[in-house]
DNA sequence: CCACACAACTAAACAGTGTTCAATTAAAAA
DNA sequence: TTTTTAATTGAACACTGTTTAGTTGTGTGG
């Protein structure tokens, strides 16, 4: 997946790679859309393992755990583009729950980012919680947006040497206006 | 498009739908990536007409029209899902240039942004003029960020009921932190 | 009116793909 | 050692994109 792109991906070559036949796949992850989900949970998993990294190297103030948050976001994507952008090609059918511990990789990422806005916030009372939890997934959506876009290269969004300079001026404006 | 979704279209069915065999569509559009580009351009001048639409139906002040512009980008969206999907579904290969009519169907949308973000900031200096048009880049990959989120269903973003809402609610503080 | 040229279109072939499943092999239990 | 269970295969099926030789239709110049 890292090396082909989601569009170019194929798991009969990657059976045939892992020295199986394609059949073992289906056996062992009960089909196509479970063996995607739980390769883009690895790339969930490395991603959050890289955000919370680039959190622990960082001595600076409030604003500089945030900075390194989302300067680590986009480093991520850049350096593990494919990987990164299968996550959001694979579109799963709501129908089919995805398991438990594929859940938690996805949403250990949300959890970092509500941590750190809180902290940001300062002791946010029991009371705003919800208006942070909010906040903190509009904040995701925004940074996803400009990543997203950088990647794929859609819009002359290329003309922009520094997309996530762009975000993290759109991301201390949203928490400007929420704290205290 | 519209209707079996970016995966799961085959250029195959569609000329077959249309009544014709499978190499009309290379003979026609050169290949099948031309093909794609040529739909997902349509799509991109409905959702322009659609926004103009919009637009031309508010008769408020200048907050309104932010809001009727945002609004209607995320209506579009969700009337036309897959057709909507399919335009960041499908990653071109930037080594090919793509036709000079399409590119123009692709650049319509950023100008109305620009047009309605500048109209909103007041007369526009022309130094500030590149500050602008990174503000409209920087606005548009929001509001995608929170659109794509949303319709994908990706994180646990769905519990948002009003994720428009909160891509206005980001649009206007970064709008206000870049007035006079 | 005819032969020709040219465009549009087809149909078949090729190498791939996802998906299923009877048959086989390897391992463990009795 | 025999039997049961688990793991794995490989072939079949119906698709896909892509290429290309060949066919059809259409309008033009003589």
């Amino acid at each position: 997946m890292a090396e082909r792109g989601f569009a170019k991906f194929s798991a009969r070559e990657a059976a045939r790679r892992a020295g199986y036949s394609v059949g073992t796949i289906y056996n062992v992850f009960g089909g196509l859309d479970a063996y995607l989900i739980a390769i883009n949970s690895q790339t969930f998993r490395a991603w959050s393992e890289g955000l919370e990294a680039a959190l622990a190297g960082s001595t600076g103030d409030d604003d500089a755990r945030i900075i390194a948050l989302v300067r680590a976001y986009f480093a991520f994507a850049e350096a593990n583009r494919n990987a990164w952008m299968a996550i959001y090609d694979h579109r799963i059918d709501r129908s089919q729950a995805i398991a438990k511990q594929d859940e938690a990789a996805r949403e250990a990422l949300t959890g970092i980012v509500d941590r750190e806005v809180t902290r940001w916030l300062g002791r946010g009372d029991a009371a705003d919680a919800d208006a942070t939890r909010r906040l903190v997934r509009s904040l995701i959506a925004t940074v996803h947006g400009h990543c997203a876009l950088w990647l794929s290269g859609s819009y002359a969004l290329m003309r922009e040497e520094d997309p996530a300079g762009q975000a993290l001026a759109r991301v201390f404006e949203a928490l400007s206006a929420h704290r205290g």
